[in-house]
DNA sequence: TTGACATGTGACCTAATGGTCACATAACTT
DNA sequence: AAGTTATGTGACCATTAGGTCACATGTCAA
């Protein structure tokens, strides 16, 4: 559990695998070929990150033929969530996060 | 504003840090020297994660004399939760995390 | 004001990480 | 069957990060 902890972290520290989940976010399913044609980078170094979100079960994959299917997985997401904001801190929180947006949205 | 979330995404990568949050989440207002009573680590190297931890906006500090006291910040914890789990996806997730956990208490 | 306490700085070493490449397998297409 | 497309593996190198230490500053208490 703490080592799962640990891959979830490690595999959020990088750049490159973040903006890879904002890919997944805004539409699931994609390819390898597919991300790796949004990214500087070479395939080799997309697979690698790819398979450091699938280990940390942030991306979970459905194979089709010789194609692999990229999906976000949330969950773990908001374990981290859960593990330092608790019921009553989250509605602060949130207001607070909400006043944040609004302010940014006026000016 | 990215480099932000580069601080705060490294941060939360190392465990010791996390350890430190932790403590900080049962109990804030902690003093260095008290945290590294609570840590298998020289005082230097508490330190040293303290300062990241605090760059990154996870902790705030406030002085008191010679103390320095550290509090948990989970402003930026909320942003990560709010960057990829959307206010339609939140209410399955958080009702499988809920599940997962009931689950987990029976046995 | 003298000594103990709380924290800060910069150098240093080792281990882990990010990225590329040569090579390899598996699955569609014609 | 042959060529093309999609992905997998292991070695390799440059850079970053975690941890310790010698040294230094500032604060409290007697």
């Amino acid at each position: 559990m703490t080592d799962d902890d640990d891959r979830v972290f490690k595999a959020l520290a990088d750049p490159t695998r973040r903006f890879l989940l904002d890919l997944l976010f805004t539409r699931e399913g994609r390819t390898l070929t597919e991300l790796e044609s949004e990214v500087e980078m070479t395939r080799f170094g997309v697979a690698k990150h790819l398979k450091v979100l699938e280990e940390a079960g942030l991306v979970v994959v459905r194979r089709s033929g010789r194609e692999k299917l990229h999906f976000l997985n949330p969950v773990p997401i908001r374990l981290i969530h859960d593990r330092w904001i608790d019921k009553y801190t989250e509605r602060h929180v949130t207001a607070l996060v909400d006043l944040k947006n609004a302010l940014e949205d006026e000016t």
